[in-house]
DNA sequence: ATAGTCACTATCCTAAAGGTAATTAATAGC
DNA sequence: GCTATTAATTACCTTTAGGATAGTGACTAT
């Protein structure tokens, strides 16, 4: 991942380094779409996963999964069955996203408003 | 740019949108350095900014200026001076990204915290 | 004439993100 | 034995973001 670069004279040292794991953890193509499907509709299992992130490979799935879960964003369950099923759902330490991704909402409905006019 | 791929069930196309257009807005390595010293210094030259963004090269800045100067988040003004120089300034618009700033910053927090006890 | 300042632009290059396609391990059903 | 399912992994390839370095054009100062 391409780290993040911010600096602020305004900002105190802990707040600039949570800004920047904040942005790194939340960068890429897939990882809204990815905590937004889990989080509308529950737990999913891989298949599931790769049915309704319409596009995404196998092998990409795998590793924005397995950084989700480093990351204690979601949760990973190997299920009983036959043939072996994966269960992955957020935590509710994900849940948190939710106000960045209202914050992003808000700002790009305004955001559309202006560009609009141009 | 990367484009972004989010869907989901439970918001509407409009939102969704704007997820999009603001994730893919703000992403990159200098977005957010950028702004956030244009927010806390004010109105900045080429020249200073090249000097506040730490390691950033002329070629790059000038990509990140051009493209938020596009989507209306600064403006562009070349002042009557000799050597040429050039203003760069937030718009009011530029200023609703503080709400998604703090949220991110909000959960950058948190998610430290977590972290830590693993 | 030469060197310096400022705001860039041009060219080339690397590293990382992400895509394609095939393969694997475990198991079940036919 | 052969095919199918699920959740991956592997090797390979392409695209893109961004870095390194040099140069340009307008001007000033010495």
């Amino acid at each position: 991942m391409t780290a993040v670069k911010c600096e602020s004279p305004k900002l105190d040292n802990e707040r600039i380094l949570a800004l920047k794991d904040a942005i790194e953890l939340l960068s890429g193509k897939w990882k809204f779409c990815i905590l937004l499907n889990l989080y509308s509709l529950g737990t999913m299992r891989f298949k599931d996963l790769m049915e309704t992130s319409n596009g995404i490979t196998p092998k990409v799935l795998s590793k924005e999964l397995q950084e989700l879960e480093e990351n204690l964003l979601i949760t990973r369950t190997v299920n009983n069955t036959k043939p072996v099923t994966v269960s992955y759902a957020i935590t509710p330490h994900a849940i948190e996203t939710q106000a960045v991704i209202n914050a992003l909402i808000e700002f790009g409905l305004k955001h559309r408003k202006k560009i609009k006019g141009k």
